[in-house]
DNA sequence: TATAACATGTAACAAGTTACATGATTTC
DNA sequence: GAAATCATGTAACTTGTTACATGTTATA
């Protein structure tokens, strides 16, 4: 019962049409690496549980003697099980995507390297900020681009956020 | 080398008291469950591996004729290799933190279940904002409470957000 | 002729979850 | 006397990463 991440993502590409497993991969590191971090060994493993719970068929193609490929197909089965991750995913807040242990252990650095800290990560996420503005949404997909737009959110809260409590310590300081 | 979450987690109350495994795991339980999702075995299983790497060290004790404890406590290299994993995190976004793929697929669903998950979401999102805006901080630590802010500020922001998504989509209905 | 692109993996390991085991003691 | 609390784990399994293997074909 793998209920994860990887598998919806597989599953959401295969959605739109069959695809072999590298240009599956080459998609993911060319246009998601911002999403995901999912590495090619683990799709090529992930599309094979999929194929061995019968979400996803397979045929093999060749096209003039490249190598051999093996393309997937989303199965009615796949497509139902899609749906319902998806449903949930939606449906439900995940706690985990909001955690950063490490804001908690702030006390035990001083006021100074604190500062200096969250001043190099203001800096990168005003930096990927800036690249992502500059760079307008691809196009592949209405929806792709909305949880580019999502990710942007977060990016500008924590910005903001940072920015006061910055503020904060230097009034106390 | 294990530079996880977890460890940190691990190694930073420990930097406030030693404590033995069971302790641990009921503070995680009772006061971190929006923080954290480590199980009780990981608990156990991470400091065992934290001993193996001297980052802890390990003596037992008993009080009356109760199990017998096994208290941790970090040590001189347990302290620095806690520092240089707080650093790290501080310094860098994570951007595994701000993904969530099933909006890269809201297409696949017809605006009409959409619009319904969606509201899902953010009935659940303003329930949580609402609980904890009545449960005051808690007061273990200054630091632990900006950890509950900066989450505060990503419920707050994903709100808005859906808020604003779908009042797009009843603007395009 | 070297190297990048094409294409799919395997093997070894690390990390985490789940369900279960154990056995005493305190509380209802 | 049953159930919760105290306290620590083990075993089996799943998931994921890393580094490597393999062999062809197009490109520089």
């Amino acid at each position: 019962m793998p209920a994860n991440e990887r598998t919806m993502l597989l599953l959401g590409l295969l959605m739109a049409q069959s695809q072999h497993g590298y240009q599956i991969n080459e998609f993911i590191e060319r246009n998601l690496s911002t999403v995901t971090s999912m590495k090619k060994s683990t799709a090529y493993a992930v599309l094979d549980r999929m194929a061995a719970a019968s979400y996803v068929s397979v045929r093999t193609e060749q096209e003039g003697n490249r190598p051999l490929r093996k393309v997937y197909s989303i199965t009615p089965t796949g497509e139902q099980h899609f749906l319902s991750l998806l449903r949930k995913s939606l449906a439900t807040e995940d706690l985990g995507v909001l955690g950063n242990i490490s804001f908690m252990f702030l006390d035990y650095l001083s006021r100074d390297e604190t500062v200096a800290l969250l001043e190099l990560r203001l800096q990168s996420i005003d930096a990927e900020l800036a690249q992502r503005r500059s760079v307008p949404p691809h196009g592949f997909g209405h929806a792709v681009d909305l949880a580019l737009e999502r990710q942007m959110t977060f990016l500008e809260a924590e910005s903001q956020w940072i920015r006061r409590v910055m503020a904060r310590q230097a009034g106390m300081a």
